[in-house]
DNA sequence: AGCACGCCGACT
DNA sequence: GTCGGCGTGCTC
């Protein structure tokens, strides 16, 4: 019997790989496969990374591994490069990169799940639920005539003609027809885009029998709907589902059928860019700009970056589709590095784009929060049996109580925030750490029993409307209303089934559900973003308001109708932002924020990097970032003061952080390197933590 | 990060 | 007398 040695990366903030022994009888271990082994008191699985007939640990320390997972294949060198890129680019051990990637029934000390799973896999092909299936047999199967700017896009992806001439770079193992080539795809809702995924999607599967092809949405609640188009159109081609809102079971089934290749078609939130996908041939980012693909927590990566750079290392076409672009994806557009494939038409039959108008609040003062001309603009719907959608991002009954007498607020005792009042459960309610208590009856410091509700949040204007409108169905939906699993996709479908006059969302209801029926949209108090410390505020006010405007009036006016309204409440009539709103005009309002950005030397024209401290007092934190700012100097790095987050306290913790700048992407890097590595060797009670391109500062 | 060992305060 | 506070030390 053969005495070898795995080294092998494991889920511990210690940045370095562990060695560990085995004694080969029959099948020798191979990289990319799954190990469990001791590890000080506990056991662990991890991912071995090499095997070697030696090692440099001494015999003392030494373990054996407990048990190879033979039966699951090994992961690719690929997708070992791919974790290994993340780590270093996000300053991670290896190994809190691979082993959170991984299902956890795959990580678990027993493979009853993963047996069970190949078995179930092996027998049947993955089934979409009952509700996907039903929604997919709504749909037509057949392919949709293009227009021909989606021809030309779909063209363009799936590298026929000529019309693919601009290819960067091939990597190894390409398919000799694509290379690496990054297209954004831009175009307003109903400019079908969805119809060029299909398209791009299907020419790609003819071509290569086993190839697959990634997409990406940005929220749970969307794959449902993705995936009964893609369901209705690829009858018989197995489609795989990642998401975080999953049974740990299936989730494993679906990452199984992905990793071995069983399913063609994978569709997920960002989490799914890092599953194993031996035969990727396309990958398709639908709304790229949106937030939701950064993650913000643990290892904070951006799935639009990883899935660029993924398709750079296997040399095929990746896809950026979207309304509103990040000014990243802007900007590597404009400098050629990204090819732009323009949507300029709905192309949905006779679909115009909806009129936008703006209500000066100042002039016309809103009551309940709704002016005059919104209620009767809502009211002119209701008699014609159409639907509104009233935005308004921001949950609870009233984002504060207040006591009039002596002026106590309701803060939270924990937090730099106020307990935000729910009427329904009588509650109030810090959205930031959850604490919770009765709403008082009187005020906890004078006794004053008058207390008043300051400000306005869904659960209020649902009142209000139910008010001025008794006759009327007012559906809301947001986070607490959909709380329960699968009763957001409930809610959804009670819009489209028409059984909702007036509904009221948070940003929820602004993605991907296209309601048929909606004619009216209203953004209620849409300014506070206006004036915001984050300098991307506008920018995603920008796209959340023209996201929102789009839910309106996509499947097409009806014979002599007119075109759908979108009505903005502002204090602020005249600001840049709204004008571009109004004028439809994207390209005005994107090239304005580059050239703003660039002369003030800001993202995307610099890179940056946040150190984060976290302390029972500020002073800590700050005297612990001041420290770190003093302790390495560094060419072409400039290393700012530290400050106060803009939420200072957190769960009884004081926060405070300090911006990194380089406009060299290889300097930050190697600063980071040196700078953590000094960091880790501090002994201190501080928690801390960097983050790459941070996108909340 | 876990997890255990280790040495000082308020409870049955 | 013990349960338990969190300081510090280690993980192939």
């Amino acid at each position: 019997m053969e005495r070898i040695y795995l080294t092998i990366a494991l889920d511990t903030p210690l940045d370095r790989l562990f060695d560990y022994g085995w004694q080969v009888d029959g099948v020798r271990p191979l990289p990319g496969q799954i190990a469990i082994v001791p590890f000080g008191r506990q056991e662990l699985a991890g991912v071995i990374v090499a095997v070697s007939d030696t090692t440099q640990v001494a015999a003392d320390k030494l373990k054996d591994a407990l048990a190879i997972r033979h039966q699951c294949p090994p992961l690719s060198q690929a997708w070992m490069d791919l974790c290994g890129f993340a780590a270093d680019y996000y300053q991670r051990p290896l190994g809190e990169v691979m082993v959170p990637a991984l299902p956890k029934n795959l990580r678990a000390l027993k493979p009853v799940s993963l047996d069970r799973n190949l078995k179930k896999l092996a027998k049947a092909p993955l089934q979409s639920n009952a509700e996907v299936d039903a929604k997919a047999s709504a749909l037509s199967p057949s392919a949709k005539d293009l227009n021909r700017e989606q021809q030309a896009a779909v063209d363009a992806i799936s590298g026929n003609g000529a019309a693919n001439s601009k290819v960067i770079g091939t990597g190894a193992g390409a398919n000799p027809t694509t290379g690496f080539a990054p297209y954004l795809l831009h175009g307003v809702t109903g400019s079908g885009k969805t119809e060029v995924y299909l398209q791009a999607t299907a020419r790609i599967l003819e071509r290569d029998a086993q190839s697959q092809v990634l997409i990406l949405v940005p929220e749970i609640n969307l794959t449902p709907q993705l995936e009964a188009h893609f369901r209705a159109r690829f009858a018989g081609i197995q489609i795989a589902t990642l998401h975080s809102g999953m049974a740990e079971g299936e989730r494993l089934l679906h990452w199984l059928a992905a990793h071995t290749g069983a399913a063609r078609i994978i569709l997920g939130t960002r989490l799914a860019i890092l599953s194993s996908l031996p035969h990727l041939q396309l990958i398709v980012i639908d709304e790229e700009h949106d937030p939701s693909y950064k993650q913000q927590e643990g290892l904070r990566y951006s799935a639009r970056d990883l899935a660029v750079w993924r398709a750079h290392q296997l040399g095929i076409p990746v896809v950026l589709g979207s309304a509103t672009p990040s000014l990243e994806t802007w900007q590597h557009s404009k400098a050629g590095r990204y090819r732009k494939l323009e949507l300029r038409e709905r192309a949905v039959k006779d679909a115009v784009l909806p009129i936008v108008k703006i209500i000066n609040t100042e002039r016309e003062k809103p009551s309940e929060g709704l002016t005059q001309r919104l209620i009767s603009a809502v009211r002119l719907r209701l008699e014609k049996g159409e639907q509104s959608l009233l935005f308004l991002n921001r949950r609870g009954y009233a984002p504060v109580l207040h006591c009039d007498a002596c002026g106590w607020i309701s803060n939270c005792t924990r937090c730099t925030a106020h307990m935000v009042m729910h009427k329904p459960d009588k509650r109030l309610r810090c959205h930031h750490c959850g604490l919770e208590t009765r709403i008082p009856r009187h005020c906890p410091t004078c006794g004053n029993i008058d207390l008043q509700a300051l400000g306005r949040g869904t659960q209020r204007l649902e009142e209000a409307l139910h008010g001025i409108f008794p006759e009327a169905r007012v559906f809301r939906i947001d986070a607490d209303s959909t709380k329960l699993k699968g009763s957001a996709e409930a809610a959804f479908d009670t819009v489209h089934r028409g059984e909702v006059d007036i509904l009221i969302g948070t940003q929820m209801v602004a993605k991907g559900h296209d309601f048929k029926n909606l004619t009216l949209v209203a953004a209620l108090n849409p300014d506070s973003a206006l004036f915001s410390q984050d300098f991307r505020a506008s920018e995603r006010l920008f796209a959340q308001l023209m996201q929102v405007a789009g839910r309106a009036g996509r499947a097409g006016q009806k014979e002599g109708g007119n075109a759908s309204e979108v009505l903005i409440q502002t204090r602020y009539p005249d600001h840049p932002l709204y004008h571009a709103l109004m004028a439809h005009n994207y390209h005005r309002f994107a090239d304005d924020l580059l050239e703003e950005r660039q002369q003030a030397a800001m993202p995307p024209f610099i890179y940056q990097a946040l150190l984060r401290a976290e302390a029972r007092d500020l002073e800590t934190a700050i005297g612990f970032l001041q420290e770190a700012a003093r302790c390495l100097e560094f060419p072409g790095i400039t290393i700012n003061d530290p400050i106060p987050m803009t939420m200072t306290r957190v769960h009884n913790m004081d926060r405070a952080q300090l911006l990194i700048e380089s406009n060299s992407r290889p300097a930050l890097q190697a600063f980071l390197k040196e700078w953590i590595s000094m960091l880790r060797s501090w002994k201190t009670r501080v928690k801390w933590g960097v983050e790459i391109d941070p996108v909340d500062i």
